[in-house]
DNA sequence: CCACACCGTGAGGTAACCTCAGTAATAGTC
DNA sequence: GACTATTACTGAGGTTACCTCACGGTGTGG
């Protein structure tokens, strides 16, 4: 097992990855929300109705998760539930008013923060890193 | 808020993180241990004896948590539990035979597994990623 | 028209955290 | 040396974010 520096490569990215959740949760506190339930209130706005079995699938996390997800936001008012008019079985998710409004300030917060932490890297290396991950993510 | 890029770098990021994160988990099944007790007996192995409340700090959780982590690795017979002699509080979290060894399996594992993650870049690109993080992270 | 698959959810479980209170031991003050 | 304050761990009990399993209501292919 040769050291070509792999891992420390691993390392670094779990690094930067773990101070990103850290302040984007940091960044999440006024709104009172999770990352989990952004997420999800991310998903909702962007798609404008999602099935409960689909946002799942969108989580990545089992049907029945959605449903507690669902209830948080609906707790808070940012999306409502109403019935699939195609399918009866089905719930779908939309987004309230104020779940809309929350959702793009949090967006911006988000955007402001990323900003933020790559501000410190040139424009030059935001492209080089942008195109290194993404050849490792494809 | 002009659209810069650096939204989709986060997102980047932490798509690479969770790749790594996944795969990490699935290479440790062959030990039954969580990425979480694998990072603690690395701490206790790499230090040769921790006390417990080191070892919180290191893993940034509560002490109270770290006891839990303990009891973990205790019960599978990779740590002791050992009085530090200096100070009678104290517990050292000692790594067993069992526990040097597995640890020793585990980090070569891990290596093997970024090695094969990263292994899509050119050196080059590996070297320029590194140091992009870097940069990152000081 | 009916067996079968699929939708959301109640019930109940697990893992990994947390806080708070308690016990034992050390450290600082007089 | 005696007292108080602080620190180290841990038991008790709570939270969060997941999970599986089972169930009742709904669509669907043969």
């Amino acid at each position: 097992m040769t050291d070509d520096g792999t891992a420390v490569l691993g390392d670094l990215v779990m690094r930067v990855a773990r101070t990103q959740r850290r302040r984007w949760r940091e960044a999440l506190a006024p709104w009172d929300l999770s990352p989990h339930q952004a997420r999800a209130l991310r998903v909702v706005s962007e798609r404008d109705g999602v099935r409960l079995s689909d946002l799942a699938g969108a989580l990545r996390i089992a049907p029945r998760s959605a449903t507690e997800v669902a209830d948080g936001l609906q707790g808070r008012g940012l999306v409502e539930r109403t019935a699939d008019p195609g399918d009866r079985r089905a719930v779908v998710l939309t987004p309230t008013e104020a779940g809309r409004r929350v959702q793009r300030e949090v967006d911006d917060a988000r955007a402001a923060d990323s900003h933020e932490l790559f501000a410190r890297l040139s424009a030059r290396d935001r492209a080089e890193l942008a195109r290194i991950l993404h050849t490792l993510t494809d």
